[in-house]
DNA sequence: TCACTGAATATTGTTTACAATAATTGTTAA
DNA sequence: TTAACAATTATTGTAAACAATATTCAGTGA
């Protein structure tokens, strides 16, 4: 049995993390070993491998002899996690102008990006638009081709997910796609001190606009969420 | 057999780790699974656990079917870590200077840090010198209040070691002692702008001291690394 | 002497089985 | 009915065995 079609630790690392993003895992949940070799086609080790990753990113929480759970993330590690993108896309923002400046930036890939947020914007699937929101912050950090600043933002992505999860009353402009244009504009113009409080105003409304005084979130069942 | 005092992955972790901040271990040096399980005291399934976080960090490189080897950063990777940690840095910085003003922040465990380097730089002990200075840059970071920015600086510390340990000529004056105090005046004066100034011109000059044209490094052995 | 080949060795990759612990269920008594 | 306890079940923790791959080393021929 087992079927060891990808027996891959990274490939139970993206789908889990693909469920969190789009909001089909939600925190506290409990993921089972033995129940998801199945669901993964892996065996259970390589299941444990996937989960030990996703442990050290903070994403899944583990106490000993007990399965793992997505993370449940409070009012203060949520604030700490805006904190620390603050001081990482900061530093994204300034590569970027930079390398503007100098003509080293090819920025089609994000316009694209930003146009397609604008499709689902008009249209208001919200769904999509999150989860596409998530792919713009990520591309802004991979355009600086510095593999180690992606490694340290990679993480804040799918923890900040999980908190809106928990805090956002409403997915509609928890991620406002005419900010991240206004970003990119401030990129093109090669104004570093607009780039800087284009960022820096997103992530802060971010935060304004979850709602901690609220909710608690329960869905326990694994169907429909992996794929 | 295989003494089991220290079941945990996490003691492999911060053996390796200390080994290379120490610059006992070298880059490109190989850690075969099963002569350091001994070593380490504990099973060969714990040592791999313990590589694997390492090797997620970035400070072992792993090939499929091929003993892991001690990172060895290139010309490129080590101006990639040096623009990451100036980032995160930064941001670290600018929060320090937001609790200072406010009277959030005690300081007094990174005065007597700088205390202490500056006796090891009197007595010219070097050695300890450097492994001191990472703890410096770490400890700042945990000055923040912030898990995750710390988490986003843990891993660029080894990987700057590393760096070093390949392209610094002499350790003598790598990261200036000066320049920290330098840093913590700038802090304790609440002038941002000074204290910014301060850990990049702090940075920059580490990467300056680099001599990238020259060097192979190797050293196989495993004997007084860990301990 | 050198380059090449192939067998022997050593190391990693993966699965399996078993032990230890936690979660669940069922029973009993107040 | 509920609470507490015991027995059962399910799940994780660990080690050991085997398979797959890479490395090493000896031998052969030019």
């Amino acid at each position: 049995m087992t079927t060891t079609l990808h027996t891959n630790p990274d490939k139970v690392v993206d789908l889990v993390l693909e469920a969190i993003l789009k909001k089909r895992l939600k925190p506290g949940v409990k993921l089972s070993e033995i129940s998801l070799q199945e669901e993964f086609g892996c065996s259970r080790a390589v299941v444990r491998q996937g989960f030990d990753k996703l442990v050290d990113s903070g994403v899944l929480i583990h106490k000993k002899n007990q399965s793992v759970r997505v993370a449940y993330p409070t009012k203060k590690e949520t604030k700490q996690i805006y904190e620390a993108r603050k001081a990482i896309e900061n530093g994204v923002i300034m590569i970027l102008v930079e390398k503007h400046r100098n003509n080293e930036l090819d920025l089609s890939i994000i316009d694209s990006l930003v146009i397609k947020e604008q499709h689902l914007h008009e249209n208001s699937e919200h769904a999509k638009l999150t989860r596409l929101s998530c792919d713009f912050h990520l591309t802004l950090a991979e355009l600086c081709d510095n593999k180690f600043l992606v490694d340290s933002l990679k993480p804040l992505i799918p923890l900040s997910a999980l908190a809106a999860s928990v805090y956002a009353d409403t997915e509609s402009n928890f991620c406002s796609f005419s900010e991240h244009y206004e970003l990119i504009e401030a990129i093109k113009s090669n104004d570093l001190i607009k780039a800087f409080k284009a960022i820096n105003t997103h992530l802060d409304r971010c935060v304004e606009s979850l709602n901690f005084n609220s909710k608690a979130i329960k869905n326990n069942s694994y169907s429909h969420i992996f794929n």
